[in-house]
DNA sequence: CGCGGTCTTGACAGACATCAATTTCAGTGG
DNA sequence: CCACTGAAATTGATGTCTGTCAAGACCGCG
């Protein structure tokens, strides 16, 4: 049942963010897909290569990141369940990034020439997907925001703020707690500053007492304070409003 | 003849950037099309925003910002004459940054509705507009990796070397000079600096005999360096390689 | 039990911000 | 034609946030 499995990922997706005809849901049905089991820090996409295929994440964290000049890695973007973070590669060529597992993950490919196939064959498909590309491109903005204006309390803040956001909607955070496997470092690299400095920043969300972070559990103590730190303001996610 | 001239404007950007068969520029040439001019400094779209066309710009300088805590601007992107700066609210809505004339420009405006229906008509220039929203984001990347990773500096070098690029696509700067109608004030907030710290980077590329910054006018003296401090490397700009 | 990665802490340095004043200069009106 | 005005650019002095360097603590793992 592993190809229902990985369907059935893919179209949950799918009805989260939009709604799904039965003759949409069908071509996603039919579309190839393949599961895989990635170890954490293994690669998925490499900088300058050129893919035929698509992956959504199924389960764990993928980040995309970027060298600059002496190979000090920027991350851009943090990835959950459901993402297909390298969704822009059906157009765009050759990729200008790398995509890492931050962990142990578990990630589908979808080739991209039957993608394609499907995609024109619905409108409708087409605009749930390239909003998805859409989606993503406001994140980077927010983040652009985050490290040309917050300081380095309210980018870490930030970034909590966008992960638990982003995983309860994915059903992956509870009221007040979720799992992110990233070290000190990663977050460093992500949030523009020195692992030093940010083990300060995380020792002070502590120390007022927003969060707790135990090994690779993060739990939000007061989430209304820690928005307003970090100026938060879920609207550039885009999440569809329940109705 | 106003009509035909934004028409030529647009195909002339989707030749420069793909093949357009004669069905596909048959499509195009058929959208309404208004052109408009707008003074520096008016809002071409607003934060929150929900907006029933794109525009295109075709003379001048636009750009985009979002507005953080305290209301400190930060500008995430530059656009050129060519450009669609707001093509992804086709998908995506509501409108999350605003969008605004540096200088005086000139825009035209394309509906959205008969622009779904040209897409939803041609598979191929689906392709070509999503691809051109897949590079707007790929520059996001980019900037979140200066702002993350690179130094006062080399930020300012970098946008230069961006600025510089893209403008040289479409024709608007020669080997080593072009215009540019910003502030230190609104580099400062797309750099992620102060303005006084901007002054003082700028003056530092001059006397390192980089570049002349008198007035609109940017001259490149020596690109090659300018690119190397820089951290610069071009092919997150995704620009096709004239064959 | 030893090893390496991660987290933590301290002292110090440096890049950049802040505050404040001065200069430049294009536009405007007398 | 020239004083007046305000925005933009420039400069200096000072403060602070964040980086750098270095060492130690903790901990899972072989």
């Amino acid at each position: 049942m592993t190809m229902g499995f990985a369907h059935s990922k893919l179209t949950a997706r799918l009805r989260a963010i939009a709604l799904l005809d039965d003759a949409d849901a069908a071509l996603v049905e039919s579309l190839p897909i393949k599961l895989q089991n990635v170890p954490g820090g293994q690669d998925i996409v490499r900088d300058g290569q050129t893919v035929e295929q698509c992956c959504m994440l199924v389960d764990g964290y993928l980040f995309r990141h970027k060298i600059a000049a002496d190979g000090k890695r920027q991350i851009v973007s943090w990835h959950v369940p459901g993402d297909i973070p390298d969704l822009y590669s059906l157009h765009l060529d050759p990729i200008d990034h790398n995509i890492t597992a931050l962990g142990p993950a578990v990630i589908c490919f979808i080739p991209h020439h039957p993608f394609k196939e499907m995609l024109n064959a619905s409108p409708g498909l087409t605009h749930i997907f390239w909003r998805e590309t859409l989606v993503d491109s406001a994140l980077f903005r927010e983040w652009v925001v985050s490290l040309g204006k917050r300081d380095a309390l309210a980018r870490i803040a930030h970034m909590i703020c966008e992960l638990a956001t982003r995983l309860r909607v994915v059903g992956l955070a509870t009221e007040d707690r979720f799992q992110f496997p990233a070290s000190q470092v990663d977050v460093a690299d992500a949030t523009g500053m020195t692992p030093v400095h940010a083990n300060r920043m995380i020792q002070q969300l502590r120390a007022k007492g927003l969060i707790e972070w135990e090994g690779q559990t993060i739990r939000l103590l007061n989430f209304e304070e820690l928005k307003s730190l970090a100026d938060f303001d879920e609207a550039y996610l885009h999440l569809r409003t329940p109705r």
